[in-house]
DNA sequence: CCGGAATAGTTGCACACGCAAGTTGTTGTT
DNA sequence: AACAACAACTTGCGTGTGCAACTATTCCGG
C-alpha cells in the first residue's frame, strides 16, 4: 500500500484540533438547559463583559469574542433587544459605543454559569484530569504564535 | 477584588481552546494561495475521500468533516459543479449515493497539499516541537471522551 | 485651521449551515 | 404478501456570519 501524500500525519494532527473543537462545542449546545436558557454566543458575550467590569468598546468585545465588527454589531442588537445588555454612546470618541451589562444579563449569567462549569468540568476535566494545564500551556503556544497577524 | 463565579480558571481553559482554534482557523484561511484555490471545506472533503479510496458514502463523510447530511449534500453540488467529485448511485441500497473523487479532484488536492502542510508545519509544529504527540493525545481523549452520544 | 487619511460602528448583500418536512427505498412483523 | 417502521438522502426555510460600502467622527500634515 503506497504511502500517498495525504497520509501526512501531521495533517492529522490538526484534524484531531477540528474534531475534538466540534465535539465539546455540540455537547455544550447541544445540552438541554445550556444553549436554550442561553445561547453559547450570548453566553460568552455576558462573560467577557462581566470579566471586563461590565461594559467593553464593540472593537474590543468583537476581537474578544472573534467575530467581525459587523457580526458584533448585529448579536449586539439581538442580545440589547432581550434586555440582557445596552448601548452607551461613547463621550470621549462619538463615533463609539460600549456595549453595557444590564443587571438582568449579570442575573442570568450567574444563573447560567453553574451549568456551564458543571459541563466543562464532565467534557475536559473529567478525560484529562491534572493534564488539563498541560493542555492549557500548548493550546496558549498555538493562539499567541497564530494570533499576531490575524484579523 | 471580590473573586466572582465568571472567574473560574476552568472556563479559561475552555476559552483557550476556542482561541487557539479560531486563531489557527483564520491563519489557515487567510493565507493568500491556500483558501483561494480550494475552500478548507472542500480541502478536507476531498482528503477524507482520498484517504477512504476515493469514495465514501455520504452520510459517513458528513459525519468526517462534522456536517449534517443536509449541510453535506449542497457542500457536494457545489464541489461536484467543480468537477472535483461526482455521485454514483449505491446499486445495493437505492436510496444511497457515493461521493467519488475525480481525477481532476485528486489532482487539485494533490497541488493544494504542500501549502497545507507547510502552514500546519508553521503554525502547529513551529511553536509546539517536541510536544505535538502531547497534544494530539489530549485531544484524542477530548473528542473520544466527548463523541460517544452526540449527533 | 483646513482638508485628506484613518477609525468606530452600522447596513446591504450573499452565502453556508441546521432543522424539519418530504421522497424514495429497505427491513421487519405478522 | 402487505403494511408499518425505519433509513438515506434532498429540499424549504430561517438564521448567523463575513465582506464591502457607507456615515459620522477624529487625527494629522501643511
Amino acid at each position: 500500500m503506497a504511502k500517498e501524500p495525504w497520509d501526512d500525519p501531521r495533517i492529522t494532527t490538526f484534524g484531531m484540533l477540528l474534531e475534538a473543537h466540534d465535539a465539546l462545542l455540540c455537547q455544550m449546545a447541544g445540552l438541554p438547559g445550556l444553549d436554550a436558557q442561553l445561547p453559547m454566543t450570548w453566553f460568552e458575550v455576558l462573560l467577557r463583559l462581566a470579566r471586563s467590569g461590565g461594559e467593553l468598546r464593540m472593537a474590543e468585545l468583537a476581537a474578544q469574542v472573534r467575530l467581525s465588527t459587523s457580526g458584533l454589531t448585529r448579536l449586539i442588537d439581538r442580545i440589547e433587544a432581550a434586555g440582557l445588555v445596552e448601548r452607551r454612546h461613547c463621550t470621549e470618541d462619538r463615533r463609539g459605543s460600549f456595549a453595557v451589562l444590564t443587571p438582568g444579563g449579570q442575573d442570568l449569567l450567574r444563573q447560567a454559569l453553574p451549568a456551564h462549569i458543571d459541563a466543562i468540568e464532565r467534557l475536559v476535566v473529567g478525560p484529562l484530569g491534572d493534564d488539563v494545564p498541560v493542555l492549557e500551556d500548548l493550546l496558549r503556544r498555538l493562539r499567541d504564535n497564530a494570533h499576531p497577524a490575524s484579523h
